[in-house]
DNA sequence: TCTTGATAGTTGCAAAATCAACCGTTACGA
DNA sequence: TCGTAACGGTTGATTTTGCAACTATCAAGA
């Protein structure tokens, strides 16, 4: 069979895998205690982090789809966790804005992801860490830098013909 | 604002991050060949490395949920790029395997896979691919050896009360 | 042989992701 | 200052996903 392709050493593959278990178990954790999704989590989390900033800004940090972000905002919205702020200069952009509600539960799920860290890293153990932390930050470099714009998935990058 | 927690460097966040840059940009090669999703490529690329394998080795293997496996085999089988071969001693069972058609696509999107590895390897160069291929295999070791069952992904390991 | 429990795989339904089209606003060249 | 294009963000429709419940089969003991 087999030619001389290997599924199991492919890098998207391993990557994905690799992602999908280490944060399924966490998405878990916050699951089970806030009821949140990852697109909230994630917003909550680059809000937490970085303080106001944009939807656009926080689509372009995480990855994320600006559909997925303007809902994930706006649950969080509902759930009085951030609040909105319109810009005198420019009546398009909003900026985003935890509540002090939004903040507390940002703490939280903070320490809980620095505990799931140290329990990553325990697993890990300190080369296997280090490794990973540096081949991510080469990929980095590297995807952003290489070909294409930074900002990235508004397109996916490669948007032929097709549906 | 933020506390001692920093998000860019967060395990899962970078992960997942990396694994989107990475995979979205293959899959939108082979969406626009051959229209095909990404379980259907996953199951596909299992069959064609592995052999014949039932549904649940490609789950196991490829870290999807049966389900997903489920539905991506029957697209396969309608394009008769596979074909299901019963059991004699088991009845529940249904082996899979690569038809000519299905193979002959397999080969393609191995060939594609394979260029698209070297890219990937020219843009991250011989060191930090080393580094991230180490870093992925201890990673795999440790959440799979770590706590729980090795299998993993019937149940994504901590499930507990809700909905 | 019957019962109980596991296993392989499928399906219905609800939640989530994606896509395209859209609104209001701004930027900028003719 | 108009017109066109681009931008920030939202929404509705369609597609995918994940979960639970289900069918069918097998296994093992009473």
């Amino acid at each position: 069979m087999s030619g001389d392709f290997d599924l199991g050493a492919f890098l998207p593959y391993r990557l994905n895998r690799a992602a999908e278990l280490v944060s399924l178990r966490f998405a878990a954790q916050y699951k089970a205690k806030y009821r949140m999704t990852r697109p909230e989590w994630r917003a909550l989390a680059a809000l937490g982090f970085h303080g106001r900033m944009t939807a656009t800004e926080i689509g372009a940090h995480s990855t994320m789809h600006k559909t997925k972000v303007s809902r994930a905002v706006k649950a969080l919205e509902i759930r009085r966790w951030l609040r909105r702020i319109e810009d005198k200069n420019d009546r398009r952009t909003e900026h985003l804005e935890l509540t002090a509600l939004g903040l507390h539960s940002y703490r939280d799920l903070a320490k809980m992801a620095q505990d799931y860290e140290e329990e990553l890293a325990c697993l890990l153990g300190a080369s296997g860490l280090k490794q990973l932390e540096r081949g991510l930050t080469a990929l980095e470099d590297a995807m952003l830098s290489g070909t294409e714009d930074p900002n990235s998935q508004s397109k996916p990058i490669a948007k032929h013909s097709e549906r």
